[in-house]
RNA sequence: GGCCCGUUCGUCUAGGGGUUAGGACGCCAGGUUUUCAUCCUGGUAACAGGGGUUCGAAUCCCCUACGGGCUACCA
């Protein structure tokens, strides 16, 4: 029997999560629960300096808003916590003197600044400083030290970093989920720091040793990760530890332009980047899909379709639909634009697939905001303006006529709209409402439509002033269904409002 | 610069030796709506280039170009 699957999503709380990494944790998500397996949520918060005060907070919030629940993290203890590696602090220093005693590891000295001196003395040449083979028994580590000097100097507490001896001349054939085979040569590898001298692990150990204690079987993260993955393999090979399987999945591309998108990208070309609305602790704000009106699962439809395909012709899958279709192999090796035009058609989709009561709560909120009593049905106005909307606030944009009678009357559709004798026609339609019994739109339709044919005006000379008198300009759905939701009175009302108007 | 990854309509993509290279978004046109939006119908538009392999290449191989990522005591 194969091992229980398990994956994780393991952000760094350095800010917002952005939509790329919000598609990794669905695409670990879909793997999983495809799977039968776990999904684990882990906080990478080894560098103290990065942290910022909220993320975490955020990134549970964010996959909240989602719906992409994790079965571990914090919050969630499993049998594999704590899942947050600030907390898990003291097991790593062990496993990277592990290292060290199996030869793998050793103790380094130099200073950051005589690295970054090294650095700079090398680019002045225009090559490239790289710590490993070649040059550390050059450089100040325990490799080229007496047992006695190097007990020295750790007794002292002189401060030191840990790096991992990166082999020489080896070819390593590192095997991806998605890229398949890929050939590195160790040589060109540099010996990473594992350890730093705060007494934090690097990512890089870190990541191993919690991937291995949490017990996790498949390591599916963004593309950045691939240059680490031949150290990732030695590393498990270093402990002795049988590697997960690893996919590194394509890039989230700026819409245009170059390069990937980043977390400036959003309010710049006026989209968001974030699932919610972000406000740094600067007091900077960035917008979110949650604020911004999208549906969450719009926004997660969109995202898995960004990079994946079943490869059939459907295109709208809810959580369930994806989970039952995702498949691991058909995610795609190049990174994928980013195409905010298309996450507009989504939201129209999942907007159009919302209950009425949904919408008519969503229209009483917004009516609210703005202090309006509505005395029509809302119900009906929901009806009238559904499948026209695509975000709950274009049921005020598209129906506040509604609810208040224009103030003022769109002048380009006036001019076009009002000839000489528009005032007598308009007093004739107040009569013909005036004296309607059946109140409907089909009965009010009939009736009045029936007169125009009858006195041969024309149907442009009476029904475009008669909905400029109701709306105020030319938009909205049939007149007589506005009509019969406006009611007798407030119909006359409008129409005598702007025959002064024009008089 | 070095290392690694990639390349089908403007964008997201299907297609993996023989296809009129399919779909979706966008855009354009027509229809519906005597308005606007929705909706419906149609149209526009692609295999990066060059060499191989093969009867036959978008599909397999090589090179070039271009794009991307990484190159920190960040993740």
């Amino acid at each position: 029997m194969s091992k229980r699957v398990r994956v994780r999503f393991a952000p760094s709380p350095t800010g917002p999560l952005h939509i790329g990494g919000v598609r990794t944790a669905l695409y670990n998500y879909l793997f999983a629960k495809k799977n039968g397996g776990d999904f684990i949520l882990r906080i990478e918060d080894t560098d103290q300096n990065r942290y910022v005060e909220g993320a975490e907070e955020y990134i549970i919030e964010a996959l909240n808003w989602l719906e992409i629940p994790y079965d571990e993290g914090p919050g969630k203890e499993g049998d594999c916590g704590p899942y947050r590696q600030s907390e898990r602090k003291s097991i790593y220093k062990d496993y990277a003197e592990k290292l060290i005693d199996s030869g793998n590891a050793y103790y380094a000295f130099d200073t950051p600044d005589e690295l970054a001196q090294l650095r700079e003395e090398y680019e002045s040449k225009g090559e490239t400083f790289i710590y490993n083979w070649h040059n550390r028994d050059r450089l100040n580590n325990s490799l080229n030290m007496d047992a006695d000097i190097l007990a020295a100097k750790l007794e002292n507490g002189d401060p030191y970093i840990i790096r991992f001896k990166s082999p020489a001349n080896e070819v390593l054939e590192l095997e991806d989920m998605i890229r398949g085979n890929i050939k590195v040569d160790t040589s060109t590898l540099d010996d990473k720091v594992l350890f730093k001298s705060d007494g934090m692990p690097t990512y890089h150990l870190a990541n191993i040793v919690d991937d291995r204690t949490m017990h996790i079987t498949h390591v599916i993260r963004g593309e950045e990760w691939l240059p680490s993955l031949a150290l990732h393999v030695m590393l498990y090979r270093a402990f002795g530890w049988e590697a997960p399987q690893f996919a590194h999945l394509p890039l989230i591309m700026k819409p245009v332009g170059k390069g990937k998108l980043s977390k400036r990208d959003g309010d710049k070309m006026g989209f968001p980047v974030f699932p919610l609305e972000w406000h740094a602790p600067n007091g900077e704000i960035s917008s979110g899909y949650r604020e911004s009106g999208y549906l969450p699962e719009a926004v997660i439809n969109m995202l898995a379709l960004l990079g994946w395909n079943p490869g059939t012709e459907q295109e709208l899958f809810d959580l369930e639909d994806l989970v039952q279709a995702f498949d691991i192999n058909r995610v795609h090796k190049s990174g994928a634009k980013f195409n905010p035009e298309k996450t507009d058609w989504f939201q129209h989709q999942y907007m159009q697939k919302k209950e009425d009561s949904y919408l008519v709560s969503a229209l009483q909120e917004l009516l609210k905001e703005k202090g309006i009593e509505a005395n029509i049905s809302l119900e009906k106005v929901v009806g009238l303006l559904k499948e026209r909307i695509t975000f709950t606030r274009d049921l005020w944009e598209q129906g506040d006529f509604f609810f208040e009678a224009p103030a003022s009357f769109d002048e380009k559709a006036q001019k076009k709209a009002v000839k000489e004798d528009t005032s007598e026609i308009l007093q004739n339609i107040i009569d013909k409402i005036q004296a309607q019994n059946e109140w409907n739109s089909t009965a009010l339709s009939d009736n009045i439509k029936g007169w125009v044919k009858e006195s041969k005006i024309g149907f442009g000379r009476v029904m475009m002033p008669l909905r400029l008198s109701l709306v105020g300009e030319m938009k909205g759905p049939d007149v007589f269904d506005i009509i019969e939701l406006l009611g007798k009175e407030e119909s006359i009302n409008r129409i005598k409002k702007f025959i002064e108007q024009i008089a």
